[in-house]
DNA sequence: CCTATACTGCACCGTCCGATGCAATCGTGC
DNA sequence: GCACGATTGCATCGGACGGTGCAGTATAGG
């Protein structure tokens, strides 16, 4: 953990079929064994690949994790943005849509275990980490998110239904009260919650958030 | 990380002074280099002991690892309750007294660097240890202290400057708005953040929680 | 058919590391 | 001074692992 160039440092040869191999398997391998225990030969027989080969696609153990890790921050992003989109863009029932998107935004991390368990590992060698690609790696992955949503609670907020001065704020907020409450109790995702027990959490949470930021009833 | 007994898995012979010596070290090499990456030879010299020394005293790597996040935590714990007491007896302004508690509070990753960089170890190797031990930490921990600031904040409550009705549901609020807010920021304390920074953080996330527990101003 | 590219299998090197065994030493209490 | 427990230094075992070299094989394009 010690590369200090931003990007790929991974070489681009081979076919691009056994690199998806590769990475899938060292997403699979990273995520249940970590980066130091996770061994090369594992990963190689777990992508039914060459231990050479995978030494033909990566320079190195480090650049292999580092770029599936990068992948699979974009592409939990991406699903976010779905997630969002889908229930965040046309507001029927506030709290009702609220929460919907919560518990599904909540539930990712045991729907992609594998990257999040890749997530844990990164937190937990943070200090070793180079600084720039973690920037990188947040940039890409939980602040876009975070960007996403207080763009959503602003548009909310100008129709009326919220009160908001600074939608960052309260992003960071709802991110609190319902995903982080999740995440920290089921440890990124690694001891599973209940369904029900996302729900219910969630539910508490946006019903905080919504006695923070809704509008006065005028009674 | 497979060990299924409880506790203490340490045999207890040998000196006391050499035994606190080992903790000592094996604490500070963990926390730099995790689980799996730490060295036996490392702590060994870290604590000016013969290697062979460690292993009079513990019976393996493993259970040397428990037994000092074990400590730690339990030391962290007292050290928070010590907080929360000089901050939370007596209230003279809340929004100050929470204000300086929780920063107080939110600065003691960065103050136990040690301890928490094995906090973010255990939770990296989660799904790799013994959900006993888990719990047996977490109940030592976390949610002991939670437990006593649901306690402060009932009795906050109770004379009257707090409306709340879930006392556990508040601290875990609190928890969220403030402690789990900087510790997001800052990976555990692995990349340290300002004083300031910090100060700022917690009073965005007090103002929040108060909006949320204090009573109606009728005007 | 030839060449370039990619993949394979395997042996191999060097290293690190957890753990054990053992003989020697130090210190304390009887 | 003797005995016992603790510690030490050292050698060593056994295994895992990152990474490399190489010779052989397949596949596709000209």
């Amino acid at each position: 953990m010690v590369s200090q160039d931003v990007m790929p440092a991974a070489t681009n040869r081979g076919l691009p079929e056994k690199r998806r191999a590769i990475a899938q398997a060292a997403r699979t391998v990273f995520g249940r064994d970590g980066f130091s225990r996770a061994s090369v030969d594992a990963i190689a027989a777990g992508a039914s690949v060459s231990k050479r080969t995978i030494y033909n696609h990566y320079t190195d153990k480090e650049s292999l994790f580092l770029s599936v890790i990068l992948e699979g921050s974009a592409s939990v992003a991406t699903t976010h943005m779905r997630i969002a989109e889908r229930h965040l863009r046309k507001i029927l029932d506030l709290e009702e849509d609220l929460v919907a998107f919560g518990v599904e935004w909540a539930s990712s991390p045991t729907a992609f275990a594998d990257h999040f368990a890749l997530v844990r590992t990164i937190q937990a060698e943070a200090s070793h980490i180079p600084p720039v690609v973690l920037e990188a790696w947040q940039n890409a992955g939980p602040r876009a998110f975070q960007q996403e949503l207080a763009r959503y609670l602003r548009a909310i907020a100008d129709r009326g239904l919220l009160v908001i001065t600074d939608e960052h704020e309260a992003a960071n907020h709802f991110n609190l009260l319902t995903f982080v409450n999740v995440v920290q109790k089921s440890f990124y995702g690694a001891i599973p919650l209940a369904d029900s027990e996302i729900t219910e959490l969630v539910t508490s949470g946006v019903r905080a958030f919504l006695r923070l930021y809704r509008p006065e009833t005028e009674s």
